[in-house]
DNA sequence: ATCGTGACGAACG
DNA sequence: CCGTTCGCCACGA
């Protein structure tokens, strides 16, 4: 099956989509974490697995999947050479009352999902 | 099948 | 509290 995000095709993957559905359910004015994610879908080992599925995700900024919910487990946003992207995902999150403290990082007791 | 790659993360030094 | 190293695993060439 092809999931259709634009032009790219999605692999008939269970864990992209696996990782799409659990991003889904992330609430609005909340945060999780790549490992987090890996963690829930039973592979607390594929956290990298997780950011490779959301890249695909963003190139074609599909906005059914709230993918600014998710950063690392350090409570940043990654930025790996997108500047762009960075900033617009502290913008979608600010916009949805994140709170960043003085060095860009979320409190997880406070906005942490789960 | 093999190999390099990466929005990660934990373990070191 | 840095920067490095290493394990991880789906993907695409």
């Amino acid at each position: 099956m092809i999931v259709e995000f634009g032009i790219v095709k999605m692999p008939d993957n269970n864990f992209f989509r696996s990782v799409y559905s659990i991003v889904k359910k992330i609430p609005r004015g909340k945060v999780t974490s790549y490992g987090r994610i890996a963690a829930l879908l039973g592979h607390p080992r594929s956290a990298r697995v997780v950011g490779y599925a959301l890249n695909a995700l963003a190139k074609e900024s599909e906005s059914e999947i709230p993918w600014q919910r998710v950063i690392n487990s350090k409570g940043k946003i990654t930025f790996k050479g997108d500047l762009v992207r960075a900033s617009l995902q502290k913008a979608l999150l600010l916009e949805e009352g994140i709170y960043f403290d003085s060095e860009d990082c979320v409190d997880w007791k406070k906005q942490g999902w789960p």
